[in-house]
Order: structure tokens, then sequence, then C-alpha cells
DNA sequence: AGCGATTGACAACCGCTGGTTGTCGCCGGT
DNA sequence: ACCGGCGACAACCAGCGGTTGTCAATCGCT
């Protein structure tokens, strides 16, 4: 019988990283799902392949000849994909909205699934409509606010919480979690001109939160520096992307209600090209794995 | 994304045979299986690889381009086994009993699995334990009726029914199935001494039927030959193998109750060879798909 | 030594994939 | 026009392969 290439691959990066955590999360599956792969290839194949020792993870000796073949095996089935996949051109795709990390999302799916991304970045949603509409781009990605324009489609893929982030000397930096009324006396502080950040404007609005605009964006270490040098100031940064590494800065879970950041996609309604299933296709998996579109009114807010 | 070798197989031998249900009895799968393979592999693609039309299967451009490279791919897997896979010597095995085509089991099992077998024919459960236990063979195959030797275990691994095998000329050559006792007033015609042939003996006297034994086991052609030839005759017969092509001889189902042969392995005990354990695995897997294995005493006789 | 952190293995659970059987529609031959 | 052969479609179900939760062993740090 083959080999399963899944298996096989788990040992090819299990080998190189002699890591199991590691060449999991480059697989993005759980430690255990990978050991139990590797043990499902070495009983299929009647041999150990990785010796587990306290010290890490070794090549056996079987192992080591087994690594050679296994890329070739692997090489050769890409090949014979590639040998039929009509290359096509890349999908143009513009992100906009709040300005941290936008698209580590779509980085995560590009690189696991193998389509073809050209990002882009918009500096709104008109502009992006504009864009969409005049055939510069075929995909938008962002948080969109009905009404959309004429000709295009959205679909809903992921919905995000937010944390508060703040300063380690503002008065509520060691709480656990907080409840977003209690940031009432804080200033929301927005890197850039609000009427591009829909989000934080209606944020501030719903729970009574004043706010103060910085003229100009200046990145995210910029962000963060401001952040951690005024204690009466916060704003909102997703909790699973990493702040840059500056000291006397605290991200905290905001609860009751979570405030959610809705990601769609937008695209023309009639447009023909197939690129776009792959993409849908792709985040819809994410979605129901990460359970990226659970939604509960009593629990969450979605402005 | 890698490619699943069972779909690239199922399409390779598509292409080979251009036709599904062939293709499919080469992988012992149905054709609906397979059709469902090759639709998926073409989904995943984004191409169409095979043309059914009304008049057979024919490639299409991608098809042929993805032929070559997609052989390349499974061959390159089963390098990479055959890497790190000690060949081993082939597991001996002898086989006995009602002397018909009583290995074809073990031949199905075998080109399924890669597993490599010596075949041979032993006499009788008697022959066949002194065989092993003078290791001249690893495992026998037959019918094994209690006490085994001392220091052999057995697996039961088969139930298989037997028909009536009859001359057309039978007065109950056109029923469509029988009970066994309406065979009361025909001779059981046994092709070799009956001390070897216990199944034959016990269903002889389980249903009060007389026997007649012809000196010597001339083969399959000569024993549907006599059948065919004398209408006061039957015999017993699996009916999942091929008769010989002999006109005049009818092969007819018995039921209430329906009479099983019982097929086991036995072996040494302490027998060390892991050769053992992928056979016991790919019969045990064989039983449970086709059900091999169910027995329901209302039904059913076991000698 | 003792403690905590790290790492892989094991168990329970579960949704989905890929098999099965049963049936249908289409095409071509007689 | 009918019949037979072949592939597609539908419904159903077992098992695989993933997840989370825990445990045991080892190593480094105090």
């Amino acid at each position: 019988m083959d080999p399963d290439p899944a298996q096989v691959r788990a040992f090819v990066l299990a080998a190189e990283e002699l890591h199991f955590g590691r060449a999991a999360e480059r697989l993005s599956i759980s430690q255990q799902a990978l050991s139990k792969r590797i043990a499902a290839l070495e009983s299929r194949l009647g041999v150990r392949l990785l010796d587990r020792g306290g010290r890490g993870v070794r090549l056996t000796e079987p192992g080591t000849r087994f690594l050679g073949p296994a890329r070739n095996a692997l090489n050769a089935g890409e090949a014979a994909v590639a040998a039929v996949r009509p290359a096509g051109r890349p999908l143009r795709i513009d992100v906009w909205g709040h300005l941290f990390a936008p698209m580590r999302t779509l980085g995560r799916i590009a690189e696991r699934s193998e389509l073809r991304l050209e990002l882009g970045h918009g500096r709104d949603l008109p502009s992006v409509s504009a864009a969409l509409l005049g055939h510069q781009i075929d995909v938008g990605f962002g948080r969109v606010h009905p009404p959309v324009d004429e000709g295009l489609t959205q679909r809903l893929v992921r919905l995000e919480p937010v944390d508060a982030v703040l300063s380690a000397d503002h008065p509520l930096a060691s709480e656990p979690h907080l409840r977003p009324d209690r940031l009432r006396g804080s200033l929301l502080w927005t890197p850039g001109p609000l009427d591009r950040l829909d989000f934080l404007r209606r944020f501030a609005d719903r729970f009574g939160i004043e706010r103060h605009t910085s003229g100009v964006n200046l990145g995210l270490d910029h962000f963060a520096a401001q952040i951690a040098a005024d204690p009466t100031c916060f704003s909102l940064f997703p909790p699973d992307c990493p702040l840059p590494d500056v000291p006397g800065i605290r991200s905290i879970p905001l609860l009751e209600p979570m405030p959610l950041y809705a990601w769609s996609l937008v695209w023309r309604r009639d447009d023909p090209s197939h690129l776009l299933a792959p993409l849908l296709a792709a985040l819809a998996d994410q979605a129901r794995r990460n359970r990226w579109l659970e939604f509960d009114p009593n629990r969450d807010w979605l402005p």
C-alpha cells in the first residue's frame, strides 16, 4: 500500500525540527496529532524512525535511510499536481481597516492552502469598493458596514475578540479582565482619523468613552510606545496578534460584553474568476476549526 | 497540499483500463467508490481528467499530462517504503483440506497487502501440524478439528457457505435452493479418501446422506465432469469459486441450515516471527469487510 | 534534593471522510 | 423500442484522524 503523504510529511518535518511540538506547529496540528501520525507511520512500516529520548528527538538508522526517499516522494507528488494545475494569475486582494496586522488571518490561510495571493492595502471600505468596481483588485478584506455598493457581495468570515491595551501604570493595568464600561474614565486613543476606524468610533459611542485622535498612523511600534507612555489612554488590539516588545504595556481581555471585530470578504457579485472559491473554502474551513463564527448575543457585542 | 495516493492510483488504473468497473475491481472497491475517488481528485485539481462519454472513458488532455507524473509519484512512494522495509524472507504457508481452490482466499489477501507468501500444500491437518512443529512452514491454513497439537495456536478467519453441485439431469437440478436433507436420496461423491475430508464426512453423517468415494483426486475438471455425468451424485463446492466450464453442471445454494466451512490459521504459539501479524491483520480486515465471521446458530450449520 | 517547566504518550470524545448498498439516467446495439 | 451495460447520485454508517485533557519522564534551576 502507498504511504500516506500526511504521515510522511509529518515525519520529514519532525526529522528537520527534531522536536514534535515545533513540527506540529508547522503543520498547524496539535502535538498529539503529530505524535499519532508518526506512530502510525512507524507501525505501518514496522520500523522505528525516531528515537524519543528525554533529551530531544533523534533519527534512528532506518529513519535516516527513509528521509531522502521520503522527501523525493513528496516532491514527486507535488510535481504531479503542478503538471496539471494551471498556474493562473494570483488573486489580488486588498485589506483595510483597523491598522494592526489585519491580514495575518489571510497570511495564515494563504500559507496553508496553496493559494497565491497578491496583497495590497486600501484606506477604507469606500476606496476598496472603488478598486473592486474598477477591476484593480479581486477581493477586499475588512470590516464591512452596510450598505455595500451595488454589484458587490460580501461574506462574513471571522469574528475576532479584542483586548484593551494600556500602560502598566494605568489604574486598571492589573485587572485579569475588564467590562468595557469600566474604561469610561480613560481616553480611547486611535491611531489615525476616526472616520476610517468605524469600529473604534462605535465602540466609544456604545460604552460612552471619550476619544482622542492622533493625527497620523506611525506604525505598530509607535502605537505601543504611545500607549505605554500615557496611563490615561488605552486602545484596542486583537489578543492573538503579538504586541511589539515594548516594556510597560498590558493587554487585558474584555468581557460582558465581549466586543467582536467582524471581518468580511467583499467581491464583485459577477466575478467569474474561479480563484475565489478556494479562498472561500479555506476560510470556511478555518472558521469551523477555530470557531471563528460563534456569536452569542448575550455574551458578545457586535457594532 | 499533497495528493492522496489512493486517489492517484484510482486515476492511474482507470486511465489504464479506460473502464471504471474493471479499475474498481482491480482495487477491490466498488465502482461507486472509485467514481467518487476520481471525482474528488478532479475537484481538488480543478481539472477534468477523464471524459466519460456514452462510448467508454477517454483521457482528457490534462489527464494525459497528469498520467506520467502521477505514476512517478506512486513509484517514489513505493521506493520510499522499500528503502526501510527489511525485505525479509517470505512467509511459508501450507494449505490443506477440501481440495478445490482452498487458497483463493489467501491469494486475494496476498495480492492486496504486500505480503510475500510461499504457498505449499499439505495432505491434511496432521501432516501440516508436523510440518509446523518441524519448522518447515510458518503457518497452516485449512479446517481445524480439535484437539490441535500442543504448541500450536489457531484462529478462525473465515466461515464460507457451500453450494450443492450436481448434474443438470439430477432431479433437483432446477431448484433455486435446497435444504440439505433433501439430498438424502443422492450419493455424496467425494474426490479422495474420506478420512482426509472431515467436512464432507460430517456433512453426510449429519444429514443422513450416503457417500461414495472415488479413489483418487484427479483435479477440478475431472471432478466437474464426474458430477455432470452422474445424475445420482452430488458434491459440495464454494459458491464464490468459479466452476470449470463443463456443460450440464449446476450449483445450488443450501439453506435451512446453511452449511459453513470453517477456515482457520494454525501456527506455532511461540513463533517470534513478526511476519504473521500483517497476515492476521489483513485477514481480520477482509473478514470484517465481507462479514466472513457472521454466524447465526438458527440459520447456519457448522460441523 | 526538590521543584517547576518541557515534552511526548495515552484516553476519551467527536465530526467528517470514504466506504457500502440501492437506484437512476443515459447511451448504443440488436 | 427495448434491453443491457456503465457511470452518477443518494442515503447510510464505520472508522480515521483530529481535538482537548491528563499523565509520566526528564532536565535545568535553585
